[in-house]
RNA sequence: GGAGGAGUAGCGAAGAGGCUAAACGCGGCAGACUGUAAAUCUGUUCCUUCGGGUUCGGCAGUUCGAAUCUGUCCUCCUCCA
C-alpha cells in the first residue's frame, strides 16, 4: 500500500489542494510544516493525529517543520463561538517554552517561531507588502470569517489569516517548504497561503496543502474532553493512567477509527482488532490496544507499567484483594490528595475539591455513588479517620462506576 | 455620529411587578441495565450552619414587593451616514 493510500485508510485525508498532491507524497520527499499557536502550555490528546501526521510523513522521507506560533499567538486564531482572550507577552513565552520543549522531547522535529519573521516588519511595510496582494472580499469568504460575520469579528482576528500566509510563504521562501498540512478548520488559511506565494512568486510553483479531518465523538462533539477537562499530552497535566482510561472508555463505534488515527499499528492488526471488536465485544481488545499504544508511544513503557499497574488495581477485582506491597505500589502511581482527619465524609468530598459543593456531596454519598474502599458509604455524617485506610495512611474514594481518588489522610496537630 | 434590537443559570431559550431559585431543551453528574461501550429508563443540576442566603450585563432608583417598571453606564448585533 502506498503512502497515501495509506493515509487515506487511516482516515486522515479531509482535502488536498491539488490532486499532484498524492504523487508527491508518494514519491518525492517534501519539506512541509505543520503549526500550532502557544495557547497553552501543553499539546491536547486532539492535536495528537496531526502530530502523528508529521511523523508518518518523516518516516517516509519528508522532512517537517513544526512552527509554534509566537507571533500569531498573540493575535488569535478566529474561532466560530467569538473572540479571543488575548495571552500577555508573559504567558505566551511561558507556553511556547513549554511546547518548545515538548515537542522536540516527543518527536524532535525542527522548530520555527514566527515570531522570528514577523516582528520587524511594519505596519506600513505590511500594508504595501501583503495587505495589498489580499482582497476583503476574498478572505470574507473564508468559513473561518464568513462564520463570524454575525456575531462579529475583530480587525485583528480578521487578520489573522494574512499572517499564517505570510509564514507558508517564509518557509517557501527561505526552507524550500511546499506543503502545508493542519486540521480541517485550517483550510482557508492554507489556501490562502498558496495563493500569495502565487501572487509573490508565480502561478507555477509547486507548492501543496493538505487537510486531516477533525476526530469526533460518536455525537459529533469535539474530541479530547474528559470528566477532569482536557485530556493533554504532558503526564503532568493528565497522568498516563488517565489518558489510558480516557482511551480505554472510547466507544465502540468509534475505536477502529481512533485507533488508525493514533496508533501506528499496521493495516492487518488493526483489521483483526476489527474482527475482535465484532465477534466478542466484551473483551474490549480494540480499546484496549489503543489505550496501551498510545500511552507508550507518548509516556514510554513506563508510562504504560504505570497506567496498568493503577488500572488491575481499580478495576480488576477488589482493591482490597491485592496483598500489602501491591496496595502500596498502585498507590504510589495515583495522583494523592492530602485530607486531614477526623473529618465528616461530606467535608472530606469539598476539602479534596472531588465534589464542587456540600450539596452535591450529600447528594452523591445519599445517591449511593461513594465508595470506600470498594464498600458503599450513604451517611454523609460519616467520619472519617485512619481507620478508614485500606494501606498506611491512605484511603481509595470511588465515586460513580470509574472515578477513583487516593486520599492521603493526615493528622491534624491539636 | 443617527435609528432600531439584544444581553436570563455551562449553552440554547421562556418569563414582562408577587404563585419564580426562575418553565423547556441540550449538556453535566449520579442510579438501573451492561462490556469500565452505546442506546434506553429514573433521579439530579446556585450556595447553605437547612433557619435561610445570594442570583437574571453593571450601577442607581420607583414600589410593601422587581429578572420583570424608570434612569444611567457597559457590551454586542442590524441598518443609515
Amino acid at each position: 500500500m502506498k503512502l497515501f493510500d495509506e493515509l487515506k485508510w487511516r482516515g486522515l485525508i479531509d482535502n488536498v489542494t491539488s490532486p499532484e498532491v498524492e504523487d508527491a507524497i508518494n514519491n518525492e520527499q517534501l519539506t512541509f510544516y505543520i503549526g500550532t499557536d502557544p495557547t497553552a502550555d501543553s499539546l491536547h490528546i486532539g492535536h495528537y493525529s496531526s502530530l502523528l501526521m508529521a511523523k508518518r510523513l518523516q518516516m517516509h522521507g519528508h522532512h517537517p517543520i513544526m512552527l509554534v506560533g509566537g507571533a500569531t499567538g498573540f493575535i488569535g486564531d478566529p474561532k466560530a463561538t467569538g473572540e479571543r482572550n488575548m495571552l500577555t507577552p508573559e504567558v505566551l513565552q511561558k507556553n511556547y517554552d513549554a511546547l518548545h520543549e515538548q515537542i522536540s522531547k516527543l518527536w524532535g522535529f525542527d522548530m520555527v517561531n514566527n515570531l522570528d519573521w514577523t516582528k520587524d516588519i511594519t505596519i506600513i511595510d505590511f500594508l504595501r507588502d501583503y495587505g495589498k496582494l489580499f482582497n476583503v472580499n476574498y478572505m470574507i469568504n473564508k468559513e473561518t470569517v464568513k462564520k463570524r460575520l454575525d456575531s462579529g469579528i475583530s480587525y485583528t482576528e480578521f487578520s489573522y489569516m494574512i499572517l499564517q500566509s505570510l509564514d507558508f510563504y517564509t518557509l517557501y521562501k527561505t526552507r524550500n517548504c511546499t506543503m502545508q498540512i493542519g486540521g480541517q478548520d485550517q483550510w482557508g488559511n492554507i489556501t490562502s497561503g498558496l495563493e500569495l506565494i502565487r501572487k509573490k512568486c508565480g502561478a507555477d510553483v509547486k507548492c501543496y496543502g493538505l487537510t486531516m479531518p477533525l476526530i469526533t465523538k460518536a455525537d459529533g462533539t469535539k474530541f479530547g474532553k474528559s470528566e477532569t477537562g482536557t485530556v493533554w499530552l504532558d503526564p503532568k497535566k493528565t497522568s498516563p493512567y488517565e489518558l489510558y482510561q480516557f482511551l480505554f472508555n472510547t466507544e465502540d463505534t468509534k475505536v477502529i477509527e481512533y485507533l488508525k488515527k493514533l496508533t501506528f499499528l499496521s493495516v492487518d492488526e488493526i483489521n483483526a482488532l476489527e474482527v475482535s471488536l465484532k465477534e466478542e465485544p466484551h473483551k474490549r481488545e480494540a480499546q484496549k490496544a489503543l489505550a496501551a499504544n498510545v500511552v507508550k508511544d507518548l509516556h514510554g513503557e513506563e508510562g504504560l507499567d504505570s497506567a496498568l499497574k493503577i488500572t488491575n488495581a481499580l478495576f480488576r477485582g477488589s482493591f482490597s484483594e491485592l496483598n500489602e506491597e501491591q496496595k502500596l505500589e498502585a498507590v504510589a502511581q495515583m495522583d494523592q490528595i492530602n485530607c486531614p482527619c477526623g473529618l465528616l465524609l461530606e467535608d472530606v468530598l469539598v476539602q479534596t475539591h472531588i465534589a464542587s459543593s456540600k450539596r452535591e456531596a450529600r447528594e452523591w454519598i445519599k445517591g449511593n455513588s461513594i465508595a470506600i474502599n470498594g464498600t458503599k458509604v450513604t451517611d454523609p455524617l460519616t467520619k472519617i479517620c485512619i481507620e478508614n485506610c485500606c494501606v498506611k495512611d491512605f484511603m481509595i474514594l470511588k465515586r460513580g462506576k470509574k472515578n477513583y481518588y487516593c486520599v492521603k489522610l493526615e493528622e491534624s496537630d491539636h
